[in-house]
DNA sequence: GACTGGCACTCGTTACAGTCGAGTGCCAGG
DNA sequence: CCTGGCACTCGACTGTAACGAGTGCCAGTC
């Protein structure tokens, strides 16, 4: 399968012109809008070979060639170089970002800038809890026998959660336990804190100990099984450019994945440490996505990576502009919280 | 314009084929579906009446008669009766909402709830700031110079805040700052609140004046109006069903005004009472919802509405259906928030 | 051996004509 | 006021033909 320099040439012109006109695309064409120095039939005999190979294929005879995912693939593997963002991409994010107050501002000004650069659906995770620790916790008394748990994350996020006490609790109590809470818990990673809350428990005084058992089993569930992960998302409207041409003419499948959590979270939340990660059309393990690309990287302050964010796109997109695009927002938004 | 009892009834049945046969319904398949005891000829003259009143149109010479934005108005207000809820239906509701933890957990099981109850895109607002009163005023210390401004509402909201302050504040000052806040604030109404914010600022002691004015600013400025409401959104897939025909083919418009939160105000962000509100196209304020049909209702503990809540779907929709599973929902809502 | 020009072939697209039939409007009669 | 009948309209569908973009293949050239 020997695939000289002249082929990946002529597979590369294909996938930039059908990105860019969104039509199958000749032999003619390509010499045409292309220097190959060669001639069409020359470039037929080459699409031959690259159609063998799988990288392309015809939608139908006598119509021009369309990438197959595996020819996208190798396109971004070997053939595509990063884009350089423009000058005024560079300063819309930096004017976007900036006046940001809060942890939820930043995440929604980032989802939508990124929605609007790319021109594509795009996913932002908020900072994972696994990856976070803890700031402080507070409780508020509501009434005699409920309180209010409010956990603060050094990465901004803000869990609360309402607890039912098993019994009435005067505020000195209340007091304590928010003590006993913090001085044990305050700093910890907060996937390492499971065992620790056990251990609070246990230490607390006997008469705390019903309530902090109420509190404990709330705390574990809510704020490391249950909420654990949030989700924004934006430019679901930028599906129906290309007019139904991508997405094989049915929004339907899309949009059902898009409004799944689980669904999104395994889009965007990385594994590898901070790659871009980029799967094209059947590489999407989510059956509902087969006819879609997802570009996502983590972000976080400095080198550490505390949740991922990433774009979702037709298979038919401009790889190299995205990628830019998406490395580009998830470094800014990384500063951004490096500065908290 | 005399429109008789008959033709009302034509009108009726034209609407009720046509939302449930998606196709222009003509005079013969009429009298053959609903026993209307005349002749299809006779049905042509009522049709051509109520054409000319601008209830029904034709799509096309020679083709059956579609109920024109007039027509579902004129359907709705005096030909449809809400047809009362399913037992499965009733059952599902009251399933879907037991075990919610929390006003997060409310407001996401309803909007799902009322998206697949009704197949349609559901919009649920969080219960109102300006509708709410101060429960309970927090400031956690997490360095200091920055605060945590945590404020609980009656309603269950929970807002937060960073807040940077003018200089290192020691913490008894901090807890006289909170005292001072709840001693003020907490019971009233959060439309009340900014001259009281003013008066609190007035009456603190000097060495407390600076951190105070700068925190009754943020309170101002973020609670009351900045993110002064909250929308939860379930349900784009419908907009699928139907095949393009509804939304006059392209799903864009719609798209688009649901991703902006004002616009999502707007539509379910009830003026009057507790009436239920039923916006057939071009009665849209909204340009990009012309094409589509909004039911929203008031919802909230009691009598007293906090928020709004609504689907919106095609023009052609099951309104009688679609009225009766908002009111349930909305009324379920309410008494689960009242049981808070 | 690699490239090229030429040529026959495929097949989707467009245009046009013709038929069918659902549905209408109108009218004369009960 | 209702009804049956009838002529008419016009979109949907079908079949045919011409068009043309694009291909694969082959013989010829460098």
């Amino acid at each position: 399968m020997g695939l000289d320099d002249r082929k990946l040439a002529v597979l590369r012109a294909i996938v930039e012109d059908y990105v860019a006109t969104q039509e199958p695309v000749g032999s003619k064409a390509l010499v045409e809008r292309h220097q190959l120095g060669v001639s069409p039939a020359t470039v037929r005999n080459d699409m031959a070979v690259l159609e063998e190979e799988g990288y392309i294929r015809q939608p139908h005879t006598s119509a021009g060639r369309v990438p197959t995912d595996r020819g996208y693939r190798l396109f971004v593997d070997r053939l595509s170089r990063v884009k350089p963002l423009s000058p005024a991409e560079r300063r819309a994010i930096e004017r976007f970002l900036v006046g940001a107050v809060d942890l939820d501002d930043v995440v929604h000004r980032t989802v939508r800038l990124l929605a609007q650069l790319t021109r594509q659906v795009a996913v932002v995770q908020y900072p994972s809890l696994a990856r976070s620790s803890v700031r402080h916790l507070e409780l508020v008394p509501i009434s005699t026998t409920r309180l209010m748990l409010v956990m603060i994350a050094d990465t901004g996020r803000v869990e609360q959660r309402l607890v039912e006490l098993p019994a009435p609790t005067p505020a000195d109590d209340v007091t304590d336990m928010r003590r006993l809470l913090n001085e044990k818990l305050v700093g910890t990673r907060l996937s390492d804190t499971p065992p620790l809350v056990q251990a609070v428990v246990e230490e607390s005084p006997s008469h705390l100990r019903p309530a902090m058992t109420t509190l404990s089993s709330v705390l574990l569930e809510t704020l490391v099984e249950r909420h654990e992960e949030r989700i924004a998302l934006a430019g679901t409207a930028n599906l129906t450019r290309g007019g139904l041409l991508d997405f094989q003419g049915s929004l339907r499948p899309i949009l059902e994945a898009l409004e799944e959590e689980v669904v999104l979270l395994k889009l965007i939340g990385e594994a590898e440490p901070s790659t871009t990660r980029i799967r094209i059309g059947d590489e999407n393990e989510i059956d509902n996505l087969r006819a879609a690309s997802v570009v996502s990287t983590g972000y976080g302050p400095g080198a550490t990576i505390v949740g991922g964010l990433g774009v979702l796109g037709p298979t038919r997109m401009d790889y190299p502009g995205t990628i830019a695009t998406v490395r580009a927002v998830a470094r800014y938004v990384g500063e951004l919280l490096a500065q908290n």
